[in-house]
DNA sequence: GTGGCGTGGCTTTTT
DNA sequence: GCCACGCCAC
């Protein structure tokens, strides 16, 4: 593409960010304001005006399907694939870097991705090591603990602890506890990987200079999501040459909760001098009434940078606070609706509703391809193959299928592992050894190591994909699952298959080089299969209807955009969140709704519900306080015809009753 | 080793 | 009100 036609679709502040001079630029992109395409053409532009070659250029998303998205925009643009340049999630990037210099940052080569969920097992299984109650020490807070003080920069050492103060030093120590069995069996949880990048690229000056000279343009997407180490992260790979190029909305942070500093956007002005802000304000999504509706209520936050998104569009219809059953009426798509809640329980009701009315739809959420417990079963016994000392794979396979080794046998294994410092596998062998177990208890726990070392011997020089099948074959777990009931059994073995499939279809990627290699056997494709069934668990559960309306919560419904979008449980206590009342919070609850507001281009329903059940009790509910900081003249108040009417007080406005009368049913 | 029962917790989620 | 998990009894 020539350069004039690469800034031909822009429009004024959009081609402004785009062809900006060589400062840190800051562009503060409303929603629907075209923030993927200017982040995008910027790349192309500096390609393309001979400004910078690809491999001068990084850009860092939060997820990967925002990487994946942004790369294939770039070759398109460019009508190539480009290499050499870098895109991909702040995780994707930090392990990248970590796998080429696996000695400076202390890791073994063949360092594992621990998951969520097998970080909170290995924990529950250092905090009983420890000899602590479960109770008082419970495994999610303790998980809690760590990856916010990783996500802050903090190892334990840098953490002060009053010892006074019980709560604090237990916690630490079960930090410590953890960091060491980390460190001694190879596993690396996400906050690791990036607090282990950021210390990598601090303690190796010359690694970090290399690295400042090749990175000399940082783009960032959604700038405002970064915690505080990305932020460090950031700051020390653009040095004082780099250039940062971020693109953020203020108005859209809302994952405040889980580490996000709003704060980094403030910081980063303080910390560069010659940083320029370009403001995107112009929206390109909704109907003028929608965006009038946004502005009135985020209008309502304190401490914003400020911007007021217009649009050229008509005004629209006004907003409806109302009831459903709209969707039977709709001309167009299934797929065009969206329902939006705050909790993930808010979507069972909805589930029921549309099932009566036999609306098919998809909601997002649950478990994900990776996460499946099948799929965790067969990994672990891959992973085995590759690491005899892991102990999370160890525990969850070796009675699965059951091969008579019970928990007394294993609660054995641990306690040698413990006094001994050995690995389960180590402690396994030992017994066998010494002869620690009666001859039933014993011959079960040689049959299973020999069957994980004949595997290995067996598979060794097979393509991936075949040594996944051999280990399902051989594992039994196919036998296993069909005891369970036959709907069950079914969809377990095709996810096993499945398995198979994505393993025929993964290529590695060569950690120097630029895009895909060639699928050779030995173990190092299945070392970066189980790496990717780590970062990239794939996507959420899908439906298996193509025209479905969507379900989803409000925080994964961003980035997205629909027709028509229905904001359910817009009451008080629920949204915004009784957790959640304090200002602070309050805001980010109001940005909550300012981006629920801006996912609709056409039609939006603003739903709550006069009485809903809360804990079991059924409560009376008060409109949310959002509804009312947003202009009356922009909304067309809607009743329901047959509204749930327990309370003889009149109440309005009104009221979303879908499904709330339905009995409940197991889906 | 499994099933039945009691208890506690209960916002949002990516990697 | 509902689910997940842990514990205990068979």
């Amino acid at each position: 593409m020539e350069i004039p036609h690469l800034l031909d679709s822009l429009n004024k502040q959009q081609r402004q960010a785009v062809t900006a001079p060589l400062e840190h630029i800051l562009v503060l992109a409303g929603a629907g304001s075209g923030k993927t395409k200017c982040l995008t053409h910027r790349i192309a532009w500096l390609l393309q005006t001979g400004q910078a070659y690809p491999h001068n250029i990084l850009a860092v998303t939060f997820t990967n399907k925002a990487a994946n998205e942004m790369r294939s925009r770039i070759d398109a643009l460019l009508n190539q694939p480009t290499r050499g340049l870098w895109v991909g999630t702040f995780h994707g990037i930090a392990h990248r870097l970590l796998r080429i210099y696996w000695r400076e940052a202390n890791l073994p080569q063949l360092f594992q991705i621990l998951d969520s969920d097998d970080q909170l097992r290995t924990l529950k299984r250092v905090i009983k090591a420890l000899g602590l109650d479960e109770k008082t020490w419970s495994p999610k807070q303790a998980q809690h603990f760590i990856n916010a003080h990783k996500d802050d920069g903090l190892r334990p050492k840098d953490i002060i602890a009053d010892e006074q103060d019980v709560k604090l030093t237990q916690l630490l120590s079960i930090y410590r506890a953890y960091e060491e069995t980390c460190q001694r069996t190879g596993i690396v949880d996400f906050a690791e990987l990036l607090l282990r990048c950021y210390e990598l690229l601090r303690d190796n000056p010359q690694l970090l200079e290399h690295y400042q000279q090749r990175f000399q343009h940082l783009h960032v997407d959604e700038f405002q999501d970064t915690n505080t180490i990305q932020y460090q992260w950031l700051r020390l790979l653009v040095g004082n040459e780099g250039k940062l190029f971020i693109v953020f909305d203020d108005d859209q942070s809302i994952f405040g909760w889980r580490g996000a500093k709003i704060e980094n956007i403030q910081q980063l002005e303080k910390d560069c001098s010659d940083t320029h802000l370009i403001r995107l304000e112009q929206n390109y999504r909704s109907t003028g009434t929608i965006l009038a509706a946004a502005n009135a209520l985020i209008a309502n936050n304190q401490g914003r940078l400020g911007k007021k998104l217009w649009t050229q569009d008509k005004a629209g219809k006004p907003v409806f606070q109302f009831i459903a059953e709209k969707i039977q009426d709709w001309q167009g798509k299934r797929q065009d609706f969206a329902i939006l809640y705050r909790t993930t329980a808010q979507s069972r009701q909805f589930e029921e509703a549309l099932l009566q009315k036999n609306i098919s739809y998809r909601i997002y959420g649950g478990l994900r391809f990776y996460e499946r417990l099948e799929i965790k079963d067969m990994l672990a016994y891959l992973r085995l193959l590759l690491h005899r000392d892991d102990d999370g794979a160890f525990e969850r396979v070796v009675n699965r299928p059951k091969r008579n080794i019970g928990d007394r046998t294993v609660a054995v294994l641990r306690g040698i592992a413990r006094q001994q410092g050995l690995s389960l596998w180590q402690a396994a062998r030992t017994a066998i050894n010494s002869k620690q177990f009666k001859a039933r208890a014993s011959n079960s726990l040689a049959a299973f190591l020999q069957l994980i070392e004949r595997l290995t011997e067996q598979v060794k020089d097979l393509p991936l994909h075949e040594q996944v099948e051999q280990v399902k074959i051989a594992s039994g777990l196919v036998p296993h699952y069909q005891k369970e009931s036959k709907e069950e059994a079914q969809r377990r073995t095709e996810n096993l298959e499945e398995l198979t499939n994505a393993a025929r279809q993964f290529f590695p990627h060569p950690l120097d080089g630029e895009g895909r290699g060639e699928a050779k056997p030995g173990w190092e494709d299945l070392s970066e299969f189980l790496d990717h069934a780590a970062l990239e668990a794939g996507e959420r559960q899908g439906g298996r209807f193509d025209d479905c309306v969507q379900l989803m919560t409000l925080h994964s419904a961003k980035g997205l955009e629909f027709q028509v979008v229905f904001l359910a449980g817009l009451e008080e206590g629920l949204f915004p969140h009784q957790n959640s009342l304090e200002e602070s919070k309050l805001q980010e609850e109001r940005r909550l709704c300012y981006v629920g507001i801006t996912r609709a281009r056409q039609l939006l329903y603003l739903c709550h519900s006069e009485s809903r059940y809360h804990y079991g009790k059924r409560d009376r509910c008060t409109p949310s306080r959002f509804l009312s900081e947003i202009p009356a003249g922009l909304i067309q108040e809607i009743r329901m015809r047959h509204p749930v009417s327990q309370f003889k007080k009149p109440v309005t406005p009104h009221d979303f009753q879908i499904g709330q009368r339905v009995k409940h049913r197991q889906l």
